[in-house]
DNA sequence: GATGAGCGG
């Protein structure tokens, strides 16, 4: 079908209009002249038609056939890989387990990860679900990858999102709002209960607690549902036997060892690996300068026992390690 | 020569 829009030529424009205006919206405003679009497949062989009707240059209908190639589902292509898994030869422990058997196991084996955009934190004891064909599969392994690629914008916006809401959570607080209750001393609007200056005083952190504990064994006593739904760990629960004092909920700062003149290439890997001869090690941290990502040659070691700390302070420091010699000392509480 | 990061009801 040809269209011809013009005066004179016979047919009769829709109403109207200019020239100028017709020439802009040609095909836009007559597409309703046009059948509709028409999809057809993707069939077996993942071909897919797509038929549509537009108006060419010259006003003329012009039909548009497009053919593709669908992509076959990745579904099918993973779960064929993972029939192809199940072939291979068991190892390790899963060799005595039973051919039929599809349990998920508990990994007890130690892990150690480097995680370069948590330098504080470390995993002395991952654990990791495997398949009985040993096939180990992190569960943090996935994201790890897409977090690293856009980490440098997220600390950006993170860092001040959190800053903006902490300061609006300390501005409520001080205007007297229920927010910010230390739950170890229970002051209000003042501190969180990480900062609190009493937290290593004893009686008024167990007096309060105590308090906290009656109320939330009485409400479970009385057939309800805890408060808030407040966890009480076994430990702290009403009856069970507590170290008297400081000692209880001092955080897991101490036994802390300081190691200075690290090589720059010293990673918390290899500190760790040092240092677990001595003992358990419950933190190990390399401090890296954010700017550069290098590390500033000094780190942090903690303990779960002190003689451990102490013995490793008495036989690595001024061990020759990396070319250098280590400083390995007690290190002073941290300032905050 | 050097003393850590960031989270939160």
């Amino acid at each position: 079908m040809v269209f011809d829009s013009r005066p004179g030529s016979g047919s009769k424009p829709p109403s109207k209009v200019r020239w100028g205006e017709l020439e802009e919206d040609d095909g836009e405003d007559l597409d309703f002249l046009l059948p509709p679009r028409q999809v057809i497949g993707p069939d077996e062989n993942g071909i897919k038609k797509v038929i549509e009707y537009k108006f060419n240059d010259d006003g003329n209908k012009v039909k548009i056939t497009t053919t593709t190639r669908v992509r076959k589902l990745a579904k099918a292509r993973l779960s064929k890989r993972a029939v192809e898994r199940r072939s291979w030869p068991k190892f390790g422990d899963a060799v005595h387990v039973d051919v039929g058997a599809r349990l998920t196991m508990v990994s007890t084996e130690e892990i150690l990860l480097e995680r370069p955009r948590a330098p504080g934190e470390w995993a002395t004891h991952l654990v990791l679900v495997t398949s009985p064909l040993n096939m180990i599969r992190c569960r943090d392994d996935q994201s790890a990858a897409r977090r690293d690629e856009s980490a440098t914008n997220c600390l950006g916006t993170k860092s001040e999102e959190s800053k903006a809401a902490g300061d609006s959570l300390a501005q409520l607080g001080k205007g007297g709002a229920v927010l910010m209750v230390c739950r170890t001393c229970g002051k209000k609007g003042d501190h969180w209960t990480s900062r609190c200056p009493y937290k290593d005083l004893a009686p008024q952190s167990e007096a309060f607690s105590d308090k906290l504990l009656a109320s939330e064994t009485a409400a479970a006593a009385s057939g309800g549902t805890t408060t808030k739904g407040a966890y009480v760990p076994p430990s702290l629960r009403a009856g069970a036997e507590r170290p008297a004092g400081s000692e209880m909920r001092r955080r897991n700062e101490e036994n802390s060892v300081r190691v200075t003149n690290l090589s720059e290439d010293t990673r918390e890997p290899d500190l760790h690996e040092l240092f677990r001869t001595f003992g358990p090690v419950s933190r190990v941290y390399v401090a890296i300068d954010q700017k550069t990502g290098m590390s500033r040659g000094f780190g942090f070691v903690n303990f779960v026992n002190k003689e451990d700390a102490e013995r490793a302070i008495a036989k690595l420091n001024g061990y020759g390690y990396d070319n250098l010699i280590l400083r390995v000392e007690w290190a002073t509480p941290r300032v905050n």
